[in-house]
DNA sequence: CAAGAAGTGGAGGACCTATTCCGGTTAGTG
DNA sequence: CACTAACCGGAATAGGTCCTCCACTTCTTG
């Protein structure tokens, strides 16, 4: 698949697409990743028909604007696995997820956009044009991972034994219910229910729990939470 | 206030009216309360001037259609108080509250949009005309006997002692983001990240928190969330 | 049963965003 | 420097929702 290289944008394009990208990273912070694209452009000093031109699909945009962030946390989970303490791995890995939900309001979006394992706008192109490991690559990459951070942590009896890896993207749902109520009046209120949430997760707290979900239903799932924040804007 | 009794309505407009009452049940429930409001008035078989005409603010709307919600919400808090076992009556409410969210989209945004203590729309007319307890004042009282409830379970000691009536509305908006992301794929997946918090309410589970939410500020961002998407629908 | 007050429905104006179209501009090349 | 392919910006089109306005209909009452 993709056996031909695009041909190079000229400079002027390029310089203007890089300026859209920063603009989209700013706009997509601040207003989640349904944020007019005409703002996006705007910001960017372009015209909208630039923006269209370069990313015909808002999926494409997103991917490349959080590129960053999403590096941050492929980052998060290798410092949890270094970590000594394989609890204080475990406990920092969660609270950095939920801080950057909480910094950049489209990385609740972005993680949940581009689940483990698809096909297409894999490939991303860097700002010098060569290509590059893809939003998707970079974020199955991340979960692999957690998954060892929660096994680690597992084994060494510090993390409850029925603790599933799904556990962890339903508390990015939650954190985001959180964070999307109390942004304004309360920008810290997510931390006291994450670390409720830790203190549930130590082996003796734990009583019995229902089934954890289905990795492929969870998977259905953010994937259509995304199409519909894709959907919408066009209408209500 | 409100020393004069509106007029009676006319037989016909008295029944459209609660025809509209029903259909904003239906369509909030299945779509939330940023529901089109012409779908209401579609449903319910009335013009879109009809709907306006007798609720002029979606908010009015809103409290009556949700009425029965808060009504079990109540019961719900009562029926916690009265079992014998402190943890057990916890433990229903909590899980009570989340059922709730789950059965009922908008049951989410009215618990937020109708908050302790305001002034206005809080007597609503029952379908004879007669006043009633507004919704407001239901909504408060089921408060207050959740408060009761929570120190209950705190001086017998099954629940933490640094646990915060303002931790439920906060557990409120995590639920709410499971519900809204895994509704159509795993729509049991809330129970789970709700046995964890109860999990984590158990003394024995106590580490130290970081603050409480002020409950000042907590009002605020639910009054502000609510008019958000009050707001919202209009454009984006 | 005949005013006339009360109520009704749907078209229309105001917003907002997405997406395309196209005439004008500019970087790159010989 | 001249020419062309690539690029650009903004206007225009296409939805979708909110809310108001107004000519028309239907209860109610004397």
């Amino acid at each position: 698949m993709d056996v031909t290289t695009p041909p190079p944008l000229r400079v002027d394009a390029e310089a203007n697409r890089a300026r859209i990208v920063q603009a989209a990273q700013a706009v997509f912070a601040e207003q989640g990743v349904s944020a007019p694209l005409t703002e996006v452009a705007a910001r960017a000093g372009v015209g909208i028909a630039t923006l269209y031109r370069r990313f015909p699909d808002r999926a494409d945009l997103v991917a490349e604007a959080f590129d960053d962030a999403l590096r941050q946390y492929e980052a998060s989970a290798d410092l949890a696995l270094t970590d000594d303490d394989p609890w204080a791995g475990f406990v920092g890995l969660v609270e950095r997820m939920a801080a950057l939900q909480a910094e950049n309001r489209g990385f609740t979006h972005l993680i949940q956009s581009v689940p483990l394992g698809r096909g297409s706008s894999t490939a991303a192109r860097g700002s010098s044009g060569r290509r590059e490991l893809g939003s998707s690559g970079r974020r199955e990459r991340g979960y692999r991972t957690v998954v060892e951070v929660i096994d680690r942590a597992k084994s060494s009896g510090v993390l409850r034994a029925d603790f599933s890896p799904e556990d962890l993207p339903v508390l990015t749902f939650a954190v985001a219910g959180v964070i999307e109520t109390t942004r304004d009046d309360l920008p810290e209120a997510w931390r006291r229910h994450v670390a409720l949430f830790l203190d549930a997760c130590r082996p003796i707290a734990a009583t019995p729990l229902p089934p954890a979900p289905e990795p492929i239903a969870l998977q259905r799932a953010m994937l259509r939470a995304a199409r519909r924040r894709q959907t919408r804007g066009q209408s209500g």
